[in-house]
DNA sequence: ATGAAAGCGCTAACAA
DNA sequence: TTGTTAGCGCTTTCAT
């Protein structure tokens, strides 16, 4: 491969020059700098990494912490992970991805060799369960770190506000005149699930409905779940006349079981899931629910943790960016 | 963090003698290994990173490419990365893993780059789909890469052998006195779904059994798909004494649709899965599949990629490890 | 068994 | 606007 050098020596220039070029510094002449861009673009010229972050002290990536049943369970992460991806392209930052049970990160000293051979320069962590063990190994080592879909104390943060969006999709519901109304919950030790559901009892409280633990249909944020424990209240108990579904995938679980018992969506029932991802409008009836801005919470993420690692996190003050919600109405809930 | 010009000045031996140490080398002395091996600890000492591949040359790093689909759609990716993962962290490697429609695979320079800045040392590819366009690339550029889950020609594979495992299947259903076999296909464009159900096919014919168009289930290798398409049969058509499902994740799609119509398995029907994956034992009934050693693939393919890494791949030939598949009985399969 | 010197490819600091 | 020098932390080569 070409290094800087060779650069230098077919064009004539000093490497300091090259290297201006290359980094798009000022005070290069337009002359020298055609001519540089030349040179690389004939030599395929690409910078060393390694070299670059000997000098720079810096490894110019970030490690994304995500647990292996969060990668196999739904879009959720997708969206989330293109939306990091993409920002992250456009720095100079690269992105390496970590399942939290592998051994890579089971270790609290594990992930400070990371940070200290200069190997990552700060994490994403996205929707870590309340006892995550290796959060606190982060938060008392003060790693450069965003957490993405939980407001962790401590923390920098980019998140919705759960119970404002909650709140969101039951009004909604109850402006349609629905007056029974269940809840698929997502799983019990994350942010997320326990805002939502919080914010579900609350709601219906507000508004003087009744409150039946009947209708609280486990689903672990989870298909199959949702799927069979959808199945179970429809054979052994009475149904509601609509369905909050904690998320996206959970409402498509439910949706499919209540259709194999021939029960007309939303004709029979209605049911609004949460997140708007890319399936939900492909199912049929497509899916009203409360859209999370996956991608761009991605993208501003990345972003996020850029600055922190470019200013140096202990400048910065925490803080958790908060996206806003808002329903995208399709042909899931009927006007009763 | 400390450098090892610290360990050098505290202990009083040159930092080549602490090179030594580091890297386990001969002719250093008793006396100076354990002075030097405490100052390491008490320093807490780690090689910088990117001085090393500055110097080397070389990155250290794996590259793991799948797809997006792939990591969603079942644990047979989860039980492979955890033997890739495992057995690299026993080397001086580590893991990057990237999604193969993210941009940062998307273009041919870009997988160059990857390798030409020295930041990637070779690849492993999970799987990939008969016309996946970055193989080529892979091929044409000849960058050390293994490929896990399918005999991709021209290139080092880790796979096992689809045609023997699938008449392992069949003829133990044959056994079992089973005329009537459907089947449950993966994603078309997939090698091993190709050769299964190819495999499936022969194994009729050789037998001289019915091959009955109305028995193949699509199942896109997912658990909706293959739940949704089994309803459709079921609520439309006749059923078949026995299913063999190209993968355990469908056959447990099936096999909740199959209970869902209040059909018995193994008493009404029969249902062999393939992979063994950690749900298959938990289900009910505890899933009969044809076992593919998917850690130990992992493993294997990690052991391939670091020797051509380490010799270069250039001297190695192409040659693919076939791991051995034997049936795991368990509940699902009855004796007709 | 131990060490000195050189250099990997790049950038920061300073000088011209 | 351009160039020179030094050095990031490590390993390789060659002495001793």
């Amino acid at each position: 491969m070409a290094t800087i050098s060779d650069i230098s020596r077919k064009t004539g220039y000093s490497i300091m020059t090259v290297s201006r070029v290359i980094n798009n510094s000022k005070n290069v002449s337009e002359k020298a700098r055609k001519s540089i861009a030349k040179a690389v673009k004939d030599l395929n010229y690409t910078p060393n990494a390694a070299a670059r972050r000997l000098v720079k002290q810096k490894s110019q990536t970030i490690g994304l912490i995500i647990t292996y049943e969060q990668i196999f369970s739904s879009y959720y992460f997708l969206t989330i992970m293109k939306g990091i991806e993409e920002k992250l392209e456009k720095t100079d930052y690269n992105l390496i991805m970590y399942a939290s049970n592998s051994p890579n990160v089971a270790s609290e000293s594990k992930l400070l060799n990371l940070i200290n051979q200069k190997f990552i320069d700060g994490f994403l962590v996205i929707a870590p369960s309340k006892d995550e063990f290796f959060m606190k190994t982060l938060h008392t080592n003060k790693i450069p770190t965003v957490i993405i879909g939980a407001s962790y104390p401590f923390f920098n943060c980019v998140d919705v506000d759960n119970n404002k969006a909650t709140f969101l999709a039951i009004e909604y519901l109850i402006k349609k005149g629905h007056k029974s109304i269940g809840l698929i919950r997502g799983t019990k030790n994350r942010y997320d699930a326990i805002e939502r559901e919080k914010a579900f009892t609350e709601c219906l409280e507000k508004h003087g409905l009744e409150i039946n633990r009947m209708w609280f249909i486990d689903g672990h944020f989870e298909y199959r779940q949702a799927h069979l424990n959808t199945l179970k209240l429809i054979d052994e108990g009475t149904l509601p006349t609509a369905l909050f579904a904690a998320n996206d995938l959970m409402a498509i679980g439910s949706i499919d079981a209540l259709h194999s018992r021939s029960i007309k969506i939303p004709g029979d029932i209605s049911i609004i899931g949460f997140d708007d991802i890319d399936l939900a409008k492909l199912i049929q009836p497509p899916l009203t629910t409360v859209k999370q801005p996956l991608y761009n919470m991605g993208e501003a993420a990345a972003s996020r943790i850029v600055e922190l690692v470019e200013t140096g996190s202990k400048k910065t003050v925490s803080q958790t960016i908060r996206m806003d919600t808002e329903i995208v109405e399709r042909e899931s809930v009927r006007k009763l």
